[in-house]
RNA sequence: GCGAACGUGGCGAAACUGGCAGACGCGCAGGACUUAGGAUCCUGUCCCUCACGGGGUGCGGGUUCGACUCCCGCCGUUCGCACCA
């Protein structure tokens, strides 16, 4: 009998469905885990070999626990809304609520080619009324929490998408889905108050009992949050005052000049009559600049002389100030105090418009004097000079000092600054959830009682966004007015819709609930199955749906509606599959389809191909070439289940190499799977398989074990397997297999002899033997003897059960 | 520029807390069985050397009885962030 993956995948998909052996009870489960993938986009194209990686990757170890005696719950679903499927039905001319339909009917059959332990039972799309129905609701509870706001503000604009686009969706100033060049806008949006958990999101990230996530992924978001420690100070200027913000109060004395951004409400106020029109031309040329090319366009440094002056607040002298495009608006206070001697940026504004550098932090032999020939911002071992009533003091303890200083003068206060920025979830476009707000003349903006949610989003067919900046929905008078809930009167909705990632902020709790029609989410439910024990998803969201899903978290804990703030105990991030070397790509058109490798080659052997092609977190190439491997792995082992003994051989009968590896195997194969070591698991696994074939072995018991290790990764492969040796259950029912820890290891190892750490021979011991009986035996080696042979001996190093090291002169 | 990760045969990769470098797999070479082989099985496969032996984990140094592993300095690749005061 031949191993023919392409009748027997099937036939054990049909029977899981049948069977429903992939939904478990989430009201009585006992030893619940969640494991959790994140959940795909359903693109036009299909699943692509990276998806299939990441599922696979995340499903072996759903399997793995699950055999490990865990009611396990493998949730899938489809983040279906948003730019990406809109944009796509805008190229093809067909509207998304036909394309998405299709799209995920093709993942769905990919995702069960697949062989994932799916509980298609709780499947969901974030584009399901059922579904957006609950993300309505959770703006409404976060709009009751007070975490969400309108205001105007400059947004990021992508004239292609025309849409307003997150900061986070910038990508060096172009949009990261298309790649224009984004410009600004003012507009009215809606904001999430993600600020208020600066702190929290930070702190968290330290608390080993609430995450483990590795450390690659905690470093993004902590760069993100973006935590600075500081002060402002206040610099008189005529009768205003400039507040500036520095992480580097100690330089005060150095700050020769201060550098407004171009849009600071101060400037008209201090510009002088003789540099108004060189000030309103520079403005101009800011503004027609969009955010982005000020940020990237070039480092160059440009500015202007307002012609006013202010008082440095420590040594009390007057002080240019300029303004100038490198000063940011929007972080800080839009102005700075600029310590050319100190900071890169200032040094080279200083050096173009010949502006005065004052030494104020010294190193090493440097003196007050020494000029500065590059900026240097050195604060380790430094001191400072020229600082008056502070020289000499070490830069650290200084900067407390002339806080202190300035904080009893009242010009000064330390404060904590935080990069991140409040989450703008207000899209222009058509395909999201509207937002659930109904602007009144009478009462202001209302939200949508929760008895008339959801609020549908209406089939329009003109739903291509224009260049007017506002939804295509506000082109549907039908569809926007409405009556005040409060009033009754004639109302408008809004007519933006919410951003994909407040979708995918929360799905994994409607998982546990999609049954019930009249909760969001189940309480007894979240109690018993969340936090999420394992989390497996893509780098690319190591930042923002991870940072927001925390965020929604902490929200939702505030509103007594779960019972912790962080969502994902454990996190992992699967690696990259690249082909020859490049990212998978469209245009490169080197994107890898899994389907004709599951028609070639069977779903498991893809599967096992992917999980051995080296570590999980670090991904790797595909190549056609390497699926030969392990197919052979299966035939072969396939060929074994067949040959199979009968009966069950005593301990005794079978081969001590055997019995050993046997053991160790189950070991080695346990511990890797805990810890995402797939590749190592499976050469265990081959290793076992030639130790066997080598010795003609064909044990019914180890042979069971095989197959029980291989069924994560090759799971309809396993169930075949288990059905031809008389198993009567699934084989993900059945027990993972236990070792004999006095059997992983034999009792005689081989000790290696070396002579001045260079290694002469290899001798076997009883393990665990002193070196007084392991020298003895060492010295009388042929080899090792022809090394020692008229030499002194100095010293010998033993490491137990593993090598003699002895030392000659 | 800043930050992080990484660098091992022809290729993908192993090597637990410093202890036989190259497990496992691909590929390649030779052989067996075959009308045939792009199927299967067996043998070999880091480099130099007939051998004894010597060299070898990006490059240069260091610590150590012993370094792929630890430390210092370069070079290179990848991924984040990028005028954040």
């Amino acid at each position: 009998m031949t191993y023919t993956p392409e009748t027997i995948e099937p036939k054990w998909q049909q029977r899981w469905a049948e069977r429903r052996t992939n939904e478990p009870d989430l009201d009585r489960a006992e030893k619940p885990f969640y494991n959790l993938m994140m959940f795909p986009y359903p693109s036009a194209e299909g699943l692509h070999v990276g998806n299939f990686y990441a599922f696979t990757g995340s499903d072996v170890f759903g399997r793995f626990m699950r055999m490990q005696g865990h009611t396990v719950f493998e949730p899938i679903g489809f983040d279906a809304f948003g730019i990406h499927s809109e944009n796509f039905a805008l190229k093809v001319g067909t509207h998304p609520n036909v394309l998405i339909p299709q799209n995920i009917k093709n993942f769905t059959r990919q995702l069960t080619q697949l062989g994932g332990m799916f509980d298609w039972k709780h499947v969901l799309s974030t584009t399901d009324p059922a579904y957006y129905k609950w993300t309505q609701w959770l703006f409404l509870q976060l709009y009751h929490a007070g975490k969400a706001y309108k205001k105007k503000a400059a947004v990021n604009w992508c004239p292609s998408c025309k849409t307003v686009l997150a900061n986070e969706q910038v990508i060096n100033g172009a949009c990261e889905r298309c790649g224009s060049q984004v410009e600004q806008r003012a507009l009215e949006q809606w904001f999430f108050k993600i600020t208020d958990y600066a702190q929290r999101l930070l702190d968290n990230l330290d608390d080993k009992s609430k995450m483990d996530w590795s450390a690659t992924t905690t470093t993004a978001q902590r760069n993100w949050v973006g935590r600075s420690s500081g002060a402002e100070v206040d610099f008189a200027a005529g009768g205003e005052t400039i507040r500036v913000y520095t992480t580097r109060p100690d330089t005060i004395f150095g700050a020769t000049f201060m550098v407004l951004a171009p849009e600071h409400p101060l400037v008209a106020k201090l510009t002088t009559p003789a540099q108004q029109s060189a000030v309103a031309a520079y403005q101009q040329a800011a503004a027609a600049k969009d955010v982005v090319a000020r940020k990237v366009e070039t480092k160059d440094k440009t500015g202007v002389f307002t012609g006013g002056y202010a008082t440095n607040p420590a040594t009390g002298q007057p002080i240019p100030v300029w303004i100038a495009d490198y000063v940011l608006m929007d972080y800080g206070t839009g102005a700075i105090m600029a310590v050319p001697a100190h900071d890169e940026r200032d040094f080279a504004f200083a050096t173009k418009f010949h502006l005065p550098i004052l030494r104020v932090v010294a190193s090493g032999d440097e003196t007050a004097s020494t000029p500065i020939t590059e900026p240097s911002a050195e604060t380790d071992g430094s001191r400072l000079v020229n600082s008056g009533a502070f020289d000499g003091k070490p830069v650290t303890d200084g900067a407390a000092a002339i806080v202190a200083w300035l904080e009893a003068k009242h010009v000064a206060k330390g404060v904590i600054k935080y990069r991140l920025y409040d989450w703008c979830i207000s899209r222009q476009r058509y395909w999201g959830p509207p937002i659930p707000i109904i602007y009144c003349d009478a009462c202001g903006p209302v939200p949508v009682p929760e008895k008339d949610l959801p609020v549908l989003l209406p089939h329009i067919e003109d739903f291509r966004p224009d260049d007017s900046g506002i939804s295509p929905l506000a082109r549907h008078k039908e569809w926007y007015h409405v009556a005040c809930p409060t009033c009754g009167k004639q109302g408008r909705r809004e007519t933006d819709v919410s951003d994909t990632f407040l979708d995918s902020a929360w799905y994994f709790y409607r998982y546990l609930g999609t049954e019930f029609a009249d909760r969001a989410l189940d309480a007894n439910r979240v109690k018993k199955w969340l936090p999420v024990p394992m989390y497996i998803g893509g780098n690319e969201h190591a930042v923002l749906h991870l940072l927001y899903s925390r965020f929604i978290a902490m929200v939702l804990q505030e509103r007594g509606l779960v019972h912790f703030d962080e969502p994902f105990r454990k996190f992992r991030a699967h690696g990259l599959i690249v082909k020859d070397g490049a990212k998978m790509s469209k245009s490169k058109g080197n994107v890898v389809n899994p389907d004709e490798y599951v028609a070639r080659w069977g779903a498991d052997t893809l599967r096992l191909f992917l999980m051995f092609l080296g570590p999980f977190e670090e991904g790797g190439d595909f190549r056609d070439a390497g699926l030969t491997g392990p197919r052979r792995f299966l035939e072969r082992l396939w060929d074994l289940v067949g040959q199979c003994e009968r009966r069950t051989l005593s301990g005794d009968e079978i081969h001590r190499d055997v019995m050993i590896k046997w053991n160790a195997t189950k070991k080695k194969v346990t511990h890797d799977l805990e810890t995402l070591g797939y590749n190592t698991a499976i050469a265990a696994l081959m290793e076992l398989l030639n130790t066997m074939r080598e010795t003609n072995c064909s044990e019914r018991q180890i042979v069971k074990d095989m197959v029980l290790m291989v069924a994560p990764f090759a799971p309809h492969f396993a169930e075949e397997c288990w059905e031809r040796l008389g198993g009567q259950t699934s084989v993900f029912d059945a027990k993972w297999p236990a070792w004999n820890e006095g059997l992983t290891q034999d009792a005689v190892v081989e000790i290696v002899v070396q002579v001045n750490g260079k290694t002469r021979s290899v001798i076997k011991a009883g393990r665990g033997s002193q070196e007084s009986q392991v020298l003895p035996k060492a010295q009388k080696d042929d080899t090792v003897r022809r090394f020692l042979d008229g030499k002194e001996i100095v010293k010998v190093i033993f490491v137990k059960d593993r090598l003699i090291n002895i030392v000659v002169r």
